[in-house]
DNA sequence: ACTTTTCTAGGTCAATCGTCCTAATAACAA
DNA sequence: TTGTTATTAGGACGATTGACCTAGAAAAGT
């Protein structure tokens, strides 16, 4: 609680960024520890098993989250250009994504197969995003296929990251967040009911 | 060379389907020689290292997705058809693919975020579609963004898989399958230069 | 000052990893 | 047969893993 971060942030933070760029698995403590210039006691006093920092790195990736959307909420001022800010992660992240893929994604595939538990978690970084994006559709007034909008949205960009990912092809990206954009722009100015 | 399967065939065919279910690192010699019934000593006659079964188990993939890609050339009776065929693996594999994602793409992630070098040759199993795939819509008539439209459909797949990987939601891919196919009824019926 | 709690360092543990070796067996050639 | 090669089994290696323990330092409370 105190307003200085503290050693346990500190872990947190470096297992955070070394689970992105290597995945759960191919971390270990003594990468961590490493990482924070910390010995491997210290590090077992704050987090007892493996599965602990994993739990704590998705609950601070849950709130990064939210508090980014919150703030998307705030400083759009149309639900197109909110979710435009959505679109355009890709590109801010762009070189990041090409290195690592999604953050998202990569988590949530790597649990899945290795049958963690901590998969129903980290799906919730993908509920975050899916029930934001709905109620934006919502707001554009497709109320109807909202969640089918946002599924799409959704699944575009993990598959751009993916793509971009292996091929490493520096105009992929822009490419597809133009006709992403293109797609936007349709669901913005129209009625509902149209072809997706 | 001989018609009959050898052990080293076994192996590679235990070790492929090993490697999608808990991914390339989370299994081990152990694992691939129990599945085979051998003992590991037996599997290090055939591969000296792990990275000599990963390249037996990618040349495999890249065989039969060769093969299959051949298979819907012939089968397909119009490049919409065909492409409809790769549309439909989603549908086919259905069941896998809310377990363990895509083969080609969580394999791609695992190995970009190992930094193995291995990366490089999974790559080429995308590759193989995406050539194919442009050769499809070339057919089609739009040879000027042939390669934006392979690209779209590899995407839209990928992300597809990720997240009927993450949600194992029954109807999903179903509905996003549909869309597809409306998606590619409308490049099949039309000349080039459509917005995407 | 003194006690108690919090935090840190470093060593140890059994298990598992990829790798390697040797000996026994099977298959085959002469 | 006998000799040679191909294949298999199983053990052993050094390294690394996640986990655990103990002792001492630092901080906080009295």
């Amino acid at each position: 609680m105190s307003n200085t971060k503290s050693t346990r942030d500190h872990i947190i933070e470096a297992a955070d960024l070394l689970f992105y760029q290597q995945g759960y698995e191919h971390t270990s403590f003594a990468d961590i520890a490493d990482a924070v210039k910390i010995s491997r006691g210290n590090f077992y006093y704050h987090f007892k098993t493996k599965d602990d920092i994993l739990d704590a790195v998705i609950n601070l990736r849950l709130t990064n989250t939210q508090n980014m959307l919150e703030r998307w909420e705030i400083e759009g001022q149309s639900p197109e250009e909110r979710i435009r800010h959505f679109i355009h992660i890709l590109i801010k992240n762009q070189t990041k994504i090409m290195q690592y893929g999604c953050p998202v994604g990569t988590l949530s595939t790597e649990l899945a197969k290795m049958g963690h538990h901590a998969q129903t978690d980290a799906t919730r970084l993908f509920t975050l995003f899916r029930t934001w994006l709905v109620q934006q559709f919502i707001s554009l007034g497709h109320t109807a296929i909202a969640d089918e909008l946002a599924m799409h949205l959704l699944a575009r960009s993990q598959g751009v990251a993916t793509l971009a990912n292996a091929f490493r092809d520096e105009n992929y990206i822009g490419q597809e967040v133009a006709q992403m954009n293109e797609w936007l722009k349709f669901y913005s100015s129209s009625a509902a009911s149209h072809p997706q």
